[in-house]
DNA sequence: TCCTCTTTGTGAGCACTGCTCTTGACTTGA
DNA sequence: TCAAGTCAAGAGCAGTGCTCACAAAGAGGA
């Protein structure tokens, strides 16, 4: 609106930062339960009840939080990815892959606070979707282009029932335009199955059977590829 | 030990079960971050330092919990996967994959406190192992079956890197004695399938394209069962 | 039976939490 | 300059997990 913003705006915006970045240090020191309004507030050597001005309540902290940890994983993926050549798709889509559980293992935290249980009675508010949906928008450019590109095979699988391909068709306009459903329906797969291996990894399911689990992931990862038929190379 | 207990060891027992009983009550309703020990005894009508003499401490009570719910989606699956003729290794696996996602749903809370980001700073204490692991069995009987009927199809896959080799080989001897590791591979991809899909449908992950999940579900679990090398049947 | 020893329940209390509300001080724009 | 709007502070409410000293009650040996 106002370039000029008051000093009013100016000590609102700063202080709405600093109660985020402790708020943040927090989750990534202890966990999102153990995040406190109270010790936010004494860290930052202010009353406890002035937080409230900022934030109405615990939980819109925490969806700030979230909204910040989904723009984080966007941002990490888009950039690693981007530092492929474009017509190299599968590699695309294995930088894509390695994205996601790099930041996951890093900030193990905050990929909880997205990616775990929710916490209880709390509903993803609509400020959450855009940010949240940009790790989807990458894999779908990347399928846009190696079908335009027309490096992508034919998929081998069972024939869509007709839900799933009116869904498929759906996420291919929003996502990937012009590619076919039975592409998006296999990249449904690979993209659950992307999450559910940082998943099981991450929250120690995976102890006992592939952990470590870097070369199952890497093993995975190429397979998710040949489902949705992306080139060898 | 002794078959006549005294009264006192019957009313621990007694007492200890009310109080697992009210707590997943409280679960089921209000999430596992809602669960409290002040309420269980409100509720019970004790004193709320008296529920110390039986669970340590909340954790504890939780760690009852998450064993009680591995038992319970362990024994679902086998009893709608034992439904099924033992010769039908696919429709074996289809109701497996169908009898976690029903018991999922069902019991959303339950499964978000087994499969959901665990409360931070929570270690999993050595007694759930083992009903952790009772899915995974199950996934291991039907292999072994398949394999040992000669009916699974060679794998369709890259060849393992030595590490992942060393790891699906440790699985098999644990699992799914004789079956190659390269089935093993393919079986922990689905397995961290599974849970990827049912954890995303049930955490809100698929609103806006995969949503309703039933066909799609059906969908992944036709293309894992190929990716395992099920007979087709 | 009596008399210890152990187990169990109680209630007060500590240190903490999210959140509300009143009160008084400050900034801002007309 | 001055009313309107904004903000921090502090007290307070209702709740939490957990500890501890103490008093009943049961268990088992003499």
């Amino acid at each position: 609106m106002n370039a000029i913003r008051t000093a009013r705006q100016r000590a609102r915006d700063e202080l709405t930062r600093e109660i985020k970045a402790e708020a943040r240090r927090q989750v990534v020191a202890e966990g999102p339960q153990r995040l406190s309004l109270r010790s936010i507030s004494r860290e930052l050597g202010m009353a406890s009840s002035a937080i409230y001005r900022y934030f109405p309540s615990r939980d819109h902290l925490l969806t700030a939080l979230i909204i910040d940890a989904y723009d984080s994983l966007g941002a990490a993926v888009e950039d690693v990815e981007s530092h492929v050549p474009r017509e190299y798709i599968r590699a695309r889509w294995q930088a894509l892959c390695t994205g996601v559980r790099t930041w996951a293992r890093q900030r193990s935290q905050e990929y909880a606070l997205i990616y775990g249980s929710p916490v209880p009675g709390y509903r993803a508010p609509e400020e959450t979707i855009a940010p949240a949906s940009r790790v989807a928008m990458a894999l779908g450019r990347l399928l846009a282009d190696g079908w335009a590109a027309g490096e992508l095979r034919p998929v081998q699988a069972p024939p869509l029932r007709p839900g799933l391909a009116e869904q498929a068709e759906h996420v291919a306009t929003v996502i990937a335009p012009g590619v076919p459903r039975e592409v998006l329906a296999q990249a449904l797969i690979a993209w659950t199955q992307l999450f559910g291996m940082v998943n099981f990894e991450l929250f120690g399911h995976l102890v006992g059977s592939a952990d470590p689990a870097d070369e199952f992931f890497d093993h995975a990862v190429d397979c998710m590829a040949d489902l949705m038929g992306l080139p060898a190379e």
